[in-house]
DNA sequence: AGGCCAAGGTCTCAATATGAGACCATGAAA
DNA sequence: TTTCATGGTCTCATATTGAGACCTTGGCCT
């Protein structure tokens, strides 16, 4: 489960689960990197039942700003999550839909869904008692 | 798999797979707006085969600046993903340690990364097909 | 004895990321 | 004729993050 490797004379990477804590060369950080961007997993949740367009996902997301949306959508795009669709009518309207790829993440990110409806009481009380420990 | 309430008139939330798309009294925005931290979710990786102390987490993790480890630390405390404890040696060391609530964030986590190194070429294939798009 | 190092931070300042909002072209609806 | 919706981009203000100096105490080396 913990593995330790030297790729250069007395460099050490240590690698724990699969994942690299040094940056370069490691794919879980370069995956996490980008789905843990703040808009990314609630992006591919939000296209989970179904393809929406640009303005659709703006009303579903309502504290996104037209920028990061944008944005968003583009990284997405990039990493293969998604498809854009531009359907040539007058303007033009564009459609976002998850790729297998984007499916498939749909799956880890449900487990992670649901970890949190089950911890938030929890969490939600460690973070009262954290604060309340400030007063005196 | 997909409701939708309205809480006052003319106001809709959307939820999808539990994750209502408005940021408030959203228990999974809430969850994954912390965990989808930068350094967060790293963080807990990190401990996840022992606890650690502040300057081996910094080598252990060599990208991370000071200061981010520190508020990083702070965040997953105040959370109760880990706990902070204060040995009064001479100088004091201070060791971090996963509770019982950060070791069950494991098993999400586990299945993330998994999903990461199981979908990182695609991934990356489906990053340059997009990038090398730009040229003629 | 003087200098350096490590512990676990905090503080300041620069770079980067995000948010708010104006602007744009088009065509349909009012 | 003004207005609206489409899917964006552009600029500017505000967060958030990174880089690096600084701090205190004691041990080690010379």
């Amino acid at each position: 489960m913990n593995r330790i490797a030297q790729p250069t004379e007395g460099e050490r990477v240590i690698i724990i689960d699969g994942v690299a804590m040094s940056r370069d060369n490691c794919p879980v950080r370069d995956v996490l990197d980008h789905i843990g961007g703040k808009w990314n997993s609630l992006m591919i949740l939000a296209l989970a039942n179904g393809p929406m367009r640009f303005s659709q996902l703006r009303r579903f997301i309502p504290d996104i700003s037209q920028r990061m949306l944008t944005q968003t959508l583009r990284d997405l795009q990039r990493d293969g999550y998604l498809i854009r669709t531009v359907y040539p009518t007058q303007p033009p309207s564009v459609e976002y839909a998850l790729t297998e790829l984007g499916q498939s993440l749909l799956v880890p990110l449900r487990v992670l869904v649901q970890w949190s409806q089950d911890n938030h009481p929890a969490i939600r009380r460690a973070r009262s008692a954290f604060d309340g420990k400030g007063r005196d």
